[in-house]
DNA sequence: CTGAAAGCGCTAACAT
DNA sequence: ATGTTAGCGCTTTCAG
């Protein structure tokens, strides 16, 4: 494992020179690079981050926490971040982290702030205040996708607008008694998502004249089962049954297409459903939905980020950027019978 | 941003003694320790990984290399490997790369060998011999899961086993033409695990004295939509339709479970369904399945990385140590109409 | 049990 | 354009 002074000594140069060459900051005669960078190269040189980190105060490296893993809204956002990083020439470091509890402030205390890594993405969670001030009092940017953070910059879609969007689609085809199967508790400390969502729905509902319904609302618990669960409750009473259901992730209002099936109710014909995410298997089971892009939200992240840590910055969005959402029709929707 | 400095003098000792306290290496009365890390905490210091991982030449932190974020068995050894790795202390370095390709080589050349990970853990990835000498040269050990690396410890299921178990099992309930939807080509380079599986399930039937049938058998990716596709082929033809549907994922099997439905169906009366690998689903599916554990996987992985960069580790596993499955029978399958 | 001091490998002024 | 040199903040002999 050679070192910097390796390569300078069978470059001919000085160490100094070595890192400008390989780093591409300061100016450095083409010869002279290109002597350095055969060096290194025949050496098998690398840099050690540490030495580097040291020296500059900066790791390349992001931080990123995140509550699940093995859902496809976080995986994806977790996958646009890393892509982008990576080809910005950083790392990104994974804390898997849900709600509150002893981990988490372990993770804050001895890793994050650790000098470990140079900003951080919190993807769907709610720091304390004095968690981001801490982060803040130490440089180090901050960007929250998933709903607004205290003096945070944040990306996030617009939950009210989009349950109201999904819930007039559904208007408009003619429904009257429309269902929603919204998040329960245990998911509303991330952002009041499932607040937000309902909130949009009924506003739909008043704003067309119809009185949301308390019993035409069930808590979810955004997973298939959880919908599929919802839906069977929803649609057990044959005289009080509701021509369509809104849920509020796509994951639910597939379980609640194959509970309808199981009724042997025909989507869309006997009961429309929409959902939200545009799941990469929403396609598949022919589901409206709204669309939000996930990826596309952590590839932002990342940029913003990267674009912070810049030594001279070019504007940033605003501290709360409001993210694109669309309807995508599909064959899960239709006017009711 | 406090130093080490700082705390020392607050603590009226030596920097020496407070990493000494800290870090729990070295003899240090408990009074010292008492007052050093008092200081620490209202000071709010945290050691610099940088300066650490200079001084030490460790750094914490291990890297994961993996093909797919947005896969449950993927996601499962990750979350498994973070959580293990996060209460070792332990940071985990995320490289999502598939394939080949200048983005891998560049992981290899400037992230992973920048001194930046202490160990490595390869998942479904078949490093280069190049790549893995280039690694254990410097001293850094690496773990496989899903499949045997050059020279490297792994874990991974014997997938010849897994099939025929699956496969063995449809014939037990008196199955005979067992079709099978396998992985395509684009699949195979991860360690033949189509190959294998296929390998497997021809073994069972030929044991069983039944003569595997090209026609049944097609290639699938993994999805739920492709083994949706693949078993509507498998089953357009009414005359010579199997009884029996062996898929090498549970993602597929699920796709054939609905398009048996769509077909009219009755799963299993008319069609029996097995899978690999227990998904999160496979019970809401009341999916036949041969589990395997992938967060056990990814746990096991860690602990072993773990263990190895101890500076006394303990004996370690086998090289390759083949890891557990079982038949978990659910309602997808019985004995042939 | 504690302190002094020499690095770990690199970068960034500051010179030249 | 390149070299000299002083750290970056911590760990770890080596003394005591």
């Amino acid at each position: 494992m050679p070192g910097i002074d390796e390569v300078a000594r069978v470059a001919g140069v000085s160490t100094a020179t070595v890192s400008r060459a390989l780093s591409g900051a300061g100016h450095v005669s083409p010869t002279t690079r290109e002597r350095v960078r055969r060096a290194a190269r025949d050496l098998g040189y690398v840099v050690s981050s540490s030495a580097s980190g040291l020296a500059t105060g900066r790791t390349r490296n992001v931080g990123v926490v995140i509550p699940f893993l093995n859902r496809w809204f976080f995986s994806s956002v977790l996958e646009g971040a890393e892509s982008t990083l990576l080809t910005h020439g950083y790392d990104l470091t994974l804390y898997n982290l849900q709600g509150g509890g002893a981990e988490r402030q372990t993770v804050f205390e001895h890793f994050l702030l650790r000098k470990r890594v140079d900003a951080v993405i919190a993807v769907s969670l709610e720091l304390t205040s004095s968690e981001v001030s801490r982060l803040l009092a130490m440089k180090k940017p901050i960007v929250g996708v998933g709903g607004p953070l205290p003096g945070v910059r944040t990306l996030s879609v617009d939950d009210v607008a989009v349950s109201r969007l999904a819930t007039e689609h559904l208007i408009s085809l003619g429904h009257r008694r429309i269902a929603h199967i919204g998040g329960d508790d245990d998911h509303n400390h991330d952002f009041h998502v499932p607040t937000n969502r309902r909130v949009g729905y009924e506003a739909a509902l008043s704003s067309a004249g119809l009185t949301p319904d308390p019993k035409l609302h069930v808590a979810g618990d955004f997973t298939m089962p959880g919908g599929y669960a919802s839906a069977k409750q929803l649609l057990a009473d044959a005289d009080n049954r509701p021509t369509a259901i809104f849920a509020t992730s796509d994951e639910m209002a597939f379980g609640a297409i194959l509970a309808a099936r199981d009724l042997g109710l025909r989507v869309p014909r006997d009961l429309s459903v929409i959902g939200v995410d545009d799941h990469e298997l929403s396609e598949f089971f022919g589901l409206t939905t709204v669309a939000q892009y996930p990826d596309l939200q952590g590839r932002l992240a990342a940029e913003i980020l990267i674009e912070e840590l810049n030594p001279t910055p070019a504007p940033l969005p605003d501290i709360n950027t409001p993210l694109q959402f669309d309807l995508v029709v599909r064959s899960s929707t239709a006017p009711p019978a």
